[in-house]
RNA sequence: CGGAGCGUAGCGCAGCCUGGUAGCGCAUCAGUCUGGGGGACUGAGGGUCGUGGGUUCGAAUCCCGCCGCUCCGACCA
């Protein structure tokens, strides 16, 4: 992409309305633009971040074995009722009729809606087990919307839905999806801590919150140093072996762990290795049993012709929530510093003297080689402008194109994450940026 | 849902108290000079002052209603 061409409304100056970084960094690098109170859209960098963050996740649960579906943000009350929550979920349910008086709603999460679509599928317990799941937008009515993306009304969020038929084969899933999130969080380039939490209005009795660490989070949180040395590759667990999963599953709840809330002064006075800061919840995990395939019906076969009624549990992840928390863990004064994997563009190219027959050969040459991976930043500004909108915009690496060195075919390559800078070769830059 | 505020040009703000035909910085556009960390000069364009009503000769300014947004607290992917 051109920044000549492209759609990046950068903002030298800060939205009064932005507190924490995030949120100001999210609107001065121009990802997204606020249009009411807690419902942002997303521009033209901010949806490459957006989608990188979805594919990962969907990367990690298609590998977990879960299975794509994508379910509407509209539901019927009728379904609602038969789980028995309508009355109970309260004001944060957006709620409407449509043109027939039926009465609808705007999909918080998809319990019930996977339950209704699963038992009128689902004919035997052969079929067993499954695990559906789809990134959907969600909107929750936030008495008070804040923190731009973190807490907005309407988010975007993976959530799965797995099924089995007993305890045992709950529990072997709820291991896979912590696995899975795992993974996922370390390819996003934050480090991430499950926590036992509280169940809530999900229900159920086994739920782990995942906590990555950022220094503007919203809770204090104390956690073993062990976590940050927990190998979690596929060279160390597979999702085949439930040996893997149940050794996977002690090593990761064994530390300690807790939010402020939750935390045991004499507990955390046994760790040796202390960590702690501040933390931002982007997933939750639950099992919750029979809650919702008991009053909503779902129930097969069983091998001796005794009904079975499934075992459930749901998974989310805050996927718009992340693109908020990863900018929290990852940036300085000058903007934001994002992780390869998430980056809207894998490199900004600097042209520092447009017009320079050198620089422009060299940058368009560079442009060609990044096949897409970069942003070119071809306008006619100084140079100060554009090392400090390329700062902002926290591309991992810039190539940083100027009269006095490309006359000999060198540019600086600067590494964003550690300010990092040395001169190379054109070859040797764009070697570096694709590796 | 309790408490506190704000709405004036794309963004950040002043003007309001004490009513008299709207201003500053940045950004934008044109030109000149510049050219490695948001440069300088000259000129130009851009505003239903959130909205509806009221008071007044006259309302951005005073009064009332409504809408929108933000912050603190309680609550949450």
């Amino acid at each position: 992409m051109r920044l000549s061409r492209s759609f990046i409304p950068t903002l030298k100056e800060t939205p009064s309305e932005a507190q924490i970084a995030s949120h100001r960094l999210m609107l001065r690098a121009g990802l997204v633009r606020q249009t009411a109170a807690g419902i942002y859209a997303w521009l033209p960098a901010g949806l490459r971040v957006l989608r990188n963050i979805e594919q990962i996740v969907r990367e990690e649960q298609d590998a977990s074995g879960a299975q794509e579906v994508l379910m509407p943000t509209l539901q019927s009350a009728d379904l609602w009722r038969q789980s028995g929550r309508y009355d109970g979920y309260g004001q944060e349910m957006l709620r409407f009729k449509d043109r027939h008086d039926r009465e609808m709603l705007y999909g918080p999460t998809n319990e019930e809606m996977i339950t209704d679509i699963f038992r009128t599928g689902v004919k035997s317990y052969r079929d067993f087990p499954q695990n559906l799941y789809h990134i959907q937008w969600k909107f929750r009515d936030e008495v008070r919307p804040r923190f731009g993306v973190m807490r907005g009304r309407e988010f975007l969020m993976k959530d799965a839905y797995s099924f089995d038929l007993d305890h045992a084969g709950a529990v072997v899933a709820y291991r896979k999806m912590m696995l899975a999130y795992m993974r996922t969080f370390q390819r996003l380039g934050v480090q991430a801590i499950p926590m036992a939490a509280d169940t809530g209005p999900i229900g159920g009795d086994l739920s782990h919150e995942f906590i990555i660490l950022a220094p503007t989070g919203e809770s204090q949180v104390y956690f073993d140093a062990a976590f940050e040395k927990i190998d979690v590759s596929t060279a160390r667990y597979g999702f085949g072996s439930d040996q893997d999963l149940a050794d996977f599953y002690t090593t990761m709840t064994t530390p300690y762990a807790a939010t402020d809330e939750k935390h045991d002064e004499a507990a955390w006075a046994q760790v040796a290795d202390k960590r702690e800061g501040r933390g931002i919840e982007v997933g939750h995990i639950f099992y919750f049993g029979t809650k919702y395939s008991e009053p909503m019906g779902l129930k097969v076969a069983g091998p001796d012709g005794q009904m079975i009624v499934p075992h459930m549990g749901s998974y989310g992840i805050g996927v718009s929530r992340l693109a908020g928390a990863i900018i929290e863990a990852h940036h300085d004064e000058a903007g934001i510093k994002w992780p390869d994997s998430v980056a809207p563009w894998r490199a900004a190219i600097l042209n520092l003297k447009p017009g320079d027959t050198a620089c422009d050969t060299i940058c368009e040459e560079a442009y060609t080689g990044l096949a897409g991976n970069a942003l070119y930043d071809d306008r006619p500004d100084r140079a100060g402008a554009k090392f400090a909108d390329a700062d902002l915009m926290g591309h991992p690496w810039q190539i940083i194109v100027g009269p006095r060195s490309a006359a000999n075919r060198r540019v600086e390559l600067k590494r964003r994450m550690t300010g990092e800078r040395e001169e190379v070769s054109v070859e040797d830059a764009l070697a570096r940026v694709l590796k």
